[in-house]
Parts: structure tokens; sequence; C-alpha cells
DNA sequence: GTCTGGCACTCCGGGACAGGGACTGCCAGC
DNA sequence: GCTGGCAGTCCCTGTCCCGGAGTGCCAGAC
């Protein structure tokens, strides 16, 4: 073992340390519980050492040492060794979720499962519609001037808009607009369906032409562009069981978890098949600034869906979490696509 | 004045000033803040009165005073007058609400907006299924052994499930069964509609038997004997303005809110068209026994759809929360009904 | 009978202080 | 390059003390 691998064995040990017990850990503390074979003396040394690489930091002088940022980024990057789960674990995991009986249900579970997992906060993203398969339409009248629209897509997921009409329409009208979307749209996706959409509202009969009109530019607008993103969260009695690890207090993570857009940024910026993990500041945003989230995206294949993942303290046990969001993230992927 | 006016008088004030302070309240404070035309020892007097009865307690010998469950109950059923929210909180709730473009959008709009009228937990109950009408029945094949139904009801809500059969079936029984099925059960209340289900599944040709019953049954089972109710949860982080409020931190409350049975019991079981206000121990819930909840159902005139409120710690300001919740039931039970 | 001012008493909360403990940095020797 | 030892630093805890706030009670006034 060389010289920078021990130091490197003494980042790990700290940090698995500080996790687990949440005190700054001393040279002392490090020799007694994990065999170095080598004196107090000389880790005294290493940590001198990696203190000025910016890795660990002291609370105080005369305390022991806690990670950095930077020291949890080295840890997560080049010390974690990822241990899957057990087949027990699997199975657990696969039979939990198999239970749900629609997309609402199989994402309340996932949160649930997730945040019983790591005991941590869970958060996971509704199927993107844009990304998804369109496994039908539904338009009908509500009255002579209003129609509803629903699309239903491959994941599940459900949309409906209520479109008010400037002109009269026939319960037949309806219907027939019905049918051709259905055949123009039917199983492709959503982001691909617009020139067809298009195309359709240019082609149907004169009668027809401001009914789909409108229809058509509500597809468009609601469904394919806003980049809509409902998310559930779960766990969040979590956080109090950290509540030192938050020292200004739970209100800005609580605030940035209600706030769509900052957990969008977190949980659906991930490359496929991988897990991501940020660490404070890494957040980019203030609030989160004391928290770690661990992310995956789901799907099927190479195309993604969603995201997942859980928030905690940045003292918080990666490898497990990781685990844990990866194997989640692969079943919901397998389910949501599968039907 | 008499002596028990004058008594509830005092109790009125060391409410309203332990609530606005946090601070127990003692009899000189009292004389200072309000007019109450006696003296401190006076108050004193009256004060020990009030706590032989159980409605103000303190916290220690020598501490000022802190109302108690039933001093608080006193205050909201004898005490509290409801200021009716002004023109303008009234048009901004109004215009907040009518932005929405769907179901979700509303009770998601609803659930921020009670939060930050309140400064306090905002929870809604989505529109029971059992008691909406249904606008709409849905079933369209998803191969030749399984279906989707889908039911829109009148609140906007939807629910989908698929359904798997032992047979066989043709696109063309599958339209036929959904024309059946919208004219025998379109605009009823799917609590109403059981009988006809039942009904239109022994008249249907021989050949759709089994799809008919698959389809039935499910309809029955899942939509209208479930008493579903899925919330929606906002405003979590107000909980942390109350820290000291919460002794126990705040853990069993946030679990509280994760349990849709304990927050249904509280939001969902009020009288129609009126306020409930529930306090401490009244939750029934060990969890809660620090909070108090406000909350009202929402509707179309004497149909209950739903319910929804605000929760926070039992120091909260009854008055004007509870004109809250009322103003925003109305205005949500009417978007709600109107489409 | 009711209210009032005064007084003694109780209790909490904060500041001051000292002792113990845990670590560190450094140094000299192997 | 590693090790043991030692002095120094800082936190944490417990104790003590004191001021402040509020009460309960009592005797006297209206």
């Amino acid at each position: 073992m060389t010289h920078d691998e021990r130091r490197l064995q003494v980042l790990r040990a700290i940090v698995e340390d500080f996790v687990s017990t949440n005190d700054p850990v001393g040279s002392k503390a490090l020799v007694d519980r994990h065999s170095l074979g080598v004196s107090a003396a000389t880790i005294r040394n290493d940590m001198a050492v990696l203190e000025d690489e910016g890795y660990i930091t002291q609370p105080h002088t005369s305390a022991g040492r806690v990670p950095t940022d930077k020291g949890y980024r080295l840890f997560v990057d080049r010390l974690t060794q990822i241990k899957p789960m057990t087949a027990a674990e699997r199975k657990a995991i696969q039979s939990f979720l198999e239970g749900a009986v629609d997309l609402d249900d199989v994402l309340g579970r996932t949160v649930r499962l997730l945040a019983q997992l790591t005991r941590q906060v869970a958060v996971v993203q509704y199927p993107t519609i844009a990304r998804s398969g369109i496994r039908h339409v539904e338009v009908f009248p509500l009255s002579t001037s209003r129609v509803m629209l629903v699309v239903i897509t491959d994941s599940g997921r459900i949309e409906q808009r209520v479109i008010p009409l400037n002109v009269e329409v026939t319960e037949e009208q309806v219907a027939d607009l019905r049918s051709k979307l259905n055949a123009a749209i039917g199983g492709l996706r959503l982001s691909d369906a617009s020139s067809r959409v298009a195309e359709l509202a240019r082609n149907v009969p004169n009668e027809m032409r401001p009914l789909a009109a409108c229809v058509a530019s509500v597809l468009l607008e609601t469904l394919v562009e806003q980049p809509d993103g409902r998310i559930v969260v779960g766990g969040t009695a979590n956080l109090t069981r950290d509540l030192h690890d938050f020292p200004m207090s739970l209100r800005p993570i609580l605030e940035a978890l209600e706030e769509q857009v900052v957990i969008l940024r977190l949980i659906g910026e991930v490359d496929p098949s991988t897990v991501m993990v940020r660490i404070g500041e890494e957040n980019q945003h203030a609030g989160l600034a004391a928290a770690a989230v661990v992310s995956a995206g789901y799907g099927s294949g190479t195309q993604q869906l969603g995201g997942l993942g859980v928030l905690g303290p940045k003292r918080m046990d990666y490898p497990s979490n990781i685990a844990a969001v990866r194997a989640v993230a692969r079943y919901v992927g397998r389910l949501v696509s599968g039907g």
C-alpha cells in the first residue's frame, strides 16, 4: 500500500465513521476501529495533508475531522463500492411494486418504497408526456360548444383538457375527429406527432375545420410544448431524524421540495442508465447546500421517461442509497413501459 | 359587563395575546394591552378561576398563563368573530383559481393558495369518485385480451384501469359495450349506477357476456366500493415557523401528513357547509396532539365532493384561518362542480 | 361583596466560571 | 518515514448565582 493509497483509506474511514456516528472523527478513534496498520500519529499527518487538500476540515481546533463536499465527492467517485441488492431485496421491491393498479399507484408505491429503503426523502417524477407513446386519444362533447380532450399514454399517464369552441359541433363530427386522430397518431410518441396533427387539421372537411383547429392547437400547446413535470414526494418525516445535519432548520429544504422546478432540475437532468450524485453546492440551490441528492432516470431501454431520487443530508450512506435508487429505477422503468 | 362576561373577555385576551406573542401571558401584560377597566390584581383572580375551570394553565409556577385545549375550544365556539374576506381577497382567490387548466391544476392551486393565505400546512382531498356524476365512460382494447377502462367524472377526476380478460374480444364488441355503458349510466352518480351496470351486464348478447362481466366487476369494485381518497399536501415548510410549538419535533406531524387515512378522517368527515375545528386531542391521533385542524367540505349545493383544510399549531389565528378555509372551499366547490 | 395595591415567594433563564475530555501539532528518536 | 510523548487549545458540562417576571394572598378601600 503506497502513501497515497493509505491516505485515501483514511478518507474513506473518516467518511464511513462520520456517516455512522455523526461525530467529528479523530485519529485515535480511527486506528481503534479500522486496522490501518499504523499509529495515530501517522494518521494525524495524513489528516493534515487531507485537510490541506480540502477533503476534510475541523469544526474547531481540537475537534476531530469532518468530510468536506470535496471529500464526499472523492468518496463517491473513487471509494464507493456499490453493493448490489440481495435477491431477497430485489424480490421485495418487485412484489411491492407489482401490486399497483394504475400509474398513480405505481408512483405512490415507488416513492414510499424508496423512502423506506433509504430512510430519506424520496422524489419521483411523472413520466414525461412528450416522450411517451400515445395509446389512445379521446374527444367527446361536453355541450354543443365545448369538447373534452383526453390523452392516454403508454406509461399510463392521462392528460385531460376542456376545450371551448367558438362554433357549434355535432356528436358525429366529434366522433369523426376522434377516429381520425387515433388513426393518425396512435402509437406515436407525442413529440413526433406534431406534424401529423397539424396535417390532419388542414385535411379535414370544411365544416370540421374550426373544431379540428381548436383541438389540434390544444394538443400541441399543452401537451407537447409544456415541459410539464408533476412530482411525488414522500418520506419527508425522515428529514427530522437528522435535524442537526440541517443547521438552518428544515425550512429551505421543505421549500425546495415544494418547488417543482428545483426538484425537476435535480432528478430530471440525469444521464440515462447512470446514477447521479449531487453533493451540497453541486445542487445549485442555496436551500440545498446542506443536502445531497442521489438520482437516476427511468424508462424503457434508451428512452428515458422520467427521473427519481432521494434527498438527504450530505452525511448519508451513499453506497446503499445509490444501490437502492438504481434498483428501483430499473424496476419502475420496466413497469411503466410494460403497461 | 357582568362577572362572567369579563372572565370570558380575559380568556379571549389571553388566547389572542398568546397567539400573537407565543409567550405565556401574565396579568400585567394583559391590562397593559387590553382596556379591561380593572386592575391586574382583579385579573389575577379571574385567571385563578379560569385555571380552576380548566381553560388555562401555567407551564410552571410564576409563569404567565397559556390556553388549554378546552380554552381554545371555548374561544373558537363562543369568542370568535369570523371576519368575512374583503372584496379584494375574494377577487384574488377567484382569479388565482380560475387560471387552472384541469383538475390536478385546480387542486394544486388550491393547496398553494390555502397554504399562502393561512401560512399553515394545507390539505385538499380529491373529489370522491362515488359521489361524482359520470361524464363519460371509455372502454377500448389494448390487445385482444386486455381492455382499458377510463371513467371521467363531472368534477374532472379521471380513473383508469387495465382489465385483463379471460377471452378474446373484437374491436366492435368493445365499441358496442362502450356506447351501451354511456347510455346506461352517463350523467348518473357512480354510487347510483351500480344497479344499472349489473343489469347491463346481464342483458348483453351472449358473446359479449364475459367482457361485460369483467368490465362491470372492475367498475363496481374499484370505483364504487373503495373509499379511495387521494390528497394533496402543501406548505409543509410553514411548520418550521413554529418549531417550538411542536416540542416532540415535527416527525409525528409529517408522518401523519403522509398517511392518507389519518388526514382523510380529519378533512373528510365534516358536516356539509360548515367549518370544523379540531384542537389537540380532538384529532384522535397521538401524533397530532399538538396540532389543530380547520377543515371544510366542498361540493355543489347539497352534494359534498371532498374536503379541504389547514393544519397548524394549536396556537393559530383561528378567526382568519376559518374565514380562509370557508372562502376557499366555497370557490373550489363552485369550480369543481361547474366543470 | 368586589376591587385594589402591596408584599413575599417561586421559578426560569442567562451569564460566569471551573474541570474534564478529546484532539491536535510538533518534536525528538528509532 | 513512522512512532510515542507532550504541551496547548477548545468545547462541553455542571454548578452557582442573580435578576426578572409573575403569582397568591392579605388587608384595606369603596
